[in-house]
DNA sequence: ATGAAAGCGCTAACAA
DNA sequence: TTGTTAGCGCTTTCAT
């Protein structure tokens, strides 16, 4: 059908349907009735560009009006449900406004991020969703010099807005729920809830961490810093520290809060070596949502972030006039032990 | 320090270095040993890049090489741990062969990847890896029109170069360990193992499938068509289905191969309203591997693909001179119960 | 050892 | 109502 040669340019619509190049453009990118162009010729060069199986050159395009169409957003990971979850919303709502989404992880690794926000930039993307980076500053600092407009996700940047989820919320509707249900070993030091996991040089961790704080002082009286241990996102360093944590306070806390998914992997793989009963007298939460960890052994409560209104947000925000920093939270919500949340398959209520 | 005003050029930094655009143009992309520029010049022009903070506009240089330095990845959806594996590789190998890359889930909608990859090109990416498509003829056709290097990832296509799981190794891995660990309940229907889940038109379903069937005729001397449940991905519409197969035989088969992670995501919400003791003569299989499946109340086998490895080998084929039609198969391997299977950040062993 | 010039495909003034 | 023209920033012959 087509595969005469190569692709056809405006020039060569032009050509067939006798008008000029600029003629055919205002046509094909629907500019047309501002430029007065008759219809019948509109319509004469729109059947022929059909026909011809035209489809515009989006450098070409992108070189011309010096952006190209393209959104980009980075996250330190994809292998992770809530980053999954961002693309999944990001790339939804980009191809609703007609762009084109890029995602990008980065590994956690400033260098890596400061590399790929300057590809992004040598793209010439439109805007740049900034989720998740261990250097904000860098990367705003990089847009500022490009003049790119960007937006911070799910954590606050000084030169921008952002949107973030209600870490502070969600942890002190978490920290509460496990506290309610706290079952008591009869052990000082057992009898506390633990928060675990995480980097407290994060915003989101430190924040949770507050609240986690706030809360148990509210309902507990106290809270002490040995219950915080907050080292690290990785598997393996959860494990190890996990197993030091019971070591020292003689067996599983009456609650845990598991700050990321991560982070529970490595306690799980802990946890199997224990014996069932173990967990009888523990409640666990895990901040972030996954629905296999619903179903463990034992119940888990879970915050689920709502990264389609982030995203949604986000977008609002871009689209704004005002460039200036704000931040707008979301509050998250909490997920009960043995529930399926709709993910893009599903049909869950 | 810089930001006098936009983005500088090759002319500016021309003009800077009193040379001109082809010579920064060649000295800039390290073509310049093979032009003759000299050493002083080079180095010079160099120094004064770096100082002005100078990068290539990719979409002009795109523009004029005809290319765009991006690779594109095609996938249903990134809330998947197998797809997002797929995406972490892709990522790490497009950036080692310095290309840019760029992943888009295409829902398992044949539209929608047909929009998507009409995008890609528009955009002129170099080549396209298409990792799982609903109509992966459709999307080869595409790319033959647009003379689109491309290979399939995960499902064979017949226009070009595929690298795919070896399914009916894995099914037939899993089926096995199934079959040796079957503790019969006595029950003729429930004494057999059911394969469950996924869509008998897709390619790796459709080998799983004929795994299976091979695998219980030779170990167990048969296999009957009602043991073969497989109406699609959708959590929901397992959980229907699973229900019913439970109602029909009167309680758990004694072997279990669900056939996707969203698929066990249904079965299990409907595992949660059967008591404990149900499964203790049950036992299950995943096709696909996610960590937290692997700390369930019941042990779980899990088959995981090498996803780093079918990436690598698409790499291997798209960079190849032959473009026919061929099939590589990679190995996947049998996760035991409980074991945590290296992730992004895992340093387990 | 380097520069001049053309052109990739498109858009946006500006003419007519 | 439409055509002409001038680039966007880069690479790449072809001349020096």
């Amino acid at each position: 059908m087509t595969s005469p040669k190569a692709k056809p340019t405006i020039y060569d619509i032009a050509r067939l349907g006798e008008a000029s190049a600029s003629t055919v453009s205002a046509v094909l990118n629907g500019s047309w009735r501002k430029r007065r162009i008759s219809q019948t010729t509109a319509e004469r060069i729109l059947a022929i560009a059909e026909a011809q199986g035209y489809s515009a050159n989006l450098q070409a395009r992108g070189l011309r009006r010096a952006r190209s169409g393209m959104v980009g957003m980075i996250l330190p990971v994809h292998d992770n449900r809530f980053f999954a979850d961002m693309s999944q919303s990001f790339e939804a709502q980009a191809r609703q406004r007609g762009l084109c989404p890029v995602v990008v992880s980065t590994l956690r690794d400033p260098a890596e991020e400061a590399r790929t926000v300057g590809t992004l930039i040598a793209y010439a993307i439109d805007s740049l969703f900034i989720a998740g980076a261990t250097d904000p500053a860098a990367v705003g600092e990089l847009c500022r010099a490009a003049d790119l407009p960007h937006v911070y996700v799910d954590l606050p940047g000084f030169d921008a807005p952002s949107v973030v989820s209600d870490n502070y919320l969600g942890a002190a509707t978490l920290t509460e729920t496990l506290v309610r249900n706290l079952a008591p070993a009869g052990d000082p030091l057992r009898d506390r809830p633990y928060f675990f996991g995480g980097d407290p040089g994060d915003y989101a961790t430190s924040r949770r961490i507050e609240a986690f704080r706030a809360t148990c002082t509210a309902m507990l009286g106290g809270v002490d810093d040995s219950q915080i241990i907050a080292r690290g996102y990785a598997p393996a360093r959860a494990r190890e520290d996990i197993a030091a944590l019971l070591d020292r306070i003689g067996g599983l806390p009456s609650a845990l809060f598991i700050n990321a998914l991560t982070v529970f992997e490595g306690v799980l793989s802990h946890f199997v070596t224990l014996p069932a009963q173990a967990f009888e007298r523990t409640v666990i939460g895990c901040y972030d949502y996954d629905p296999f960890a619903a179903f463990l052994q034992f119940p888990v409560h879970m915050i689920r972030q709502n990264s389609s209104e982030l995203i949604a947000r986000a977008f609002d925000l871009i689209g704004a006039e005002d460039r200036g920093p704000r931040v707008i939270e979301i509050a998250p919500e909490l997920i009960a032990p043995r529930t399926i949340y709709a993910g893009p398959f599903g049909e869950f209520g």
